[in-house]
DNA sequence: GAATTCACAGATAATGATTATCAATAAATA
DNA sequence: TATTTATTGATAATCATTATCTGTGAATTC
């Protein structure tokens, strides 16, 4: 038996792709490509480490001497908008982003360094297990949350 | 085939036993039970919304005038510290906290009121149906976060 | 092609939850 | 009873994020 979750079922794209793809959603809301928000989409499309809002403005602001950091949370808030992109909320540290897989999925979050990395998806028996042997954490703890709308809200 | 998740295999406890319970654990780290803790405490043991600071401060200042959302948030930290509580975290509303299971286990959250509620306990594949049908939401997205340290962090 | 919207960038100020600081006070100990 | 120590609660500080606003450049209209 094994337990996959639905929305993990999606393809991974290269980063190239997934460019185009988040270009494309973009263009399809009426919304203009210009330098700036393309220079965040091309860190966002390859980022495999989850970065945060300063960390994706620092790596900019060198290419990008005139990149401030309003740009940069403009940019991921239409994102979220437009489905694009995954936030990770935090309240002790800085919230932190993948554009590249925009969907729910689980992760290995390391309470010291802030580390955060995609485990191999499997079965969630299985899953804790076999993260520890891929990935070389020690679980301590783990989050999950559904969200939705409970019944008094739904009417609305 | 069940799965369950190993820390949520506890049992529920009364507020009289949560209470008890924290009030020694404090009691054997050698921290006071004040007038003001044992207030916060209280709530927190018989608490089932999740409630965040600003929320067990309103409900005890009418109480005890003199208490301050410091001592709240002061307790609050205590209780982490001791694992008492359960911190959920959010960046786009407060902390929610809940001392009455202060274990890692699945929750319900309103993405547009906040409520949050604990969902029954079920294997993962049958969990959103059943959820959605006891607590009558609609699920649009989860969370699932596994906490640890990574091997880098192991040898500090 | 010129005029005129309009969206956008980026600087700056504001927000708000949480933490830090510190003086006054209460509790524990000697 | 004196003295040390922890705790309270008021206040200020912090810090990530959002709001505001002005200048600018692109898109659209005439």
């Amino acid at each position: 038996m094994s337990i996959v979750f639905p929305d993990m079922k999606k393809t991974e794209f290269s980063p190239e792709i997934r460019l185009e793809q988040m270009i494309e959603k973009l263009k399809k809301n009426e919304f203009r490509i210009t330098p700036q928000r393309y220079a965040v989409l091309k860190v966002l499309a390859r980022s495999e480490n989850h970065p945060s809002a300063e960390r994706i403005y620092e790596q900019l602001v060198a290419d990008y001497p005139t990149m401030s950091p309003s740009t940069v949370y403009k940019t991921i808030n239409l994102l979220k908008k437009i489905g694009e992109i995954l936030e990770l909320e935090f309240s002790e540290m800085s919230n932190r982003y993948d554009g590249n897989r925009p969907y729910p999925h689980p992760h290995m979050i390391c309470t010291k360094c802030g580390t955060i990395l995609d485990p191999p998806l499997l079965d969630f028996e299985k899953l804790k297990i076999k993260m520890i042997e891929e990935t070389g954490f020690t679980i301590t703890s783990h989050r999950l949350d559904f969200f939705g709308l409970c019944p008094d809200c739904q009417g609305k």
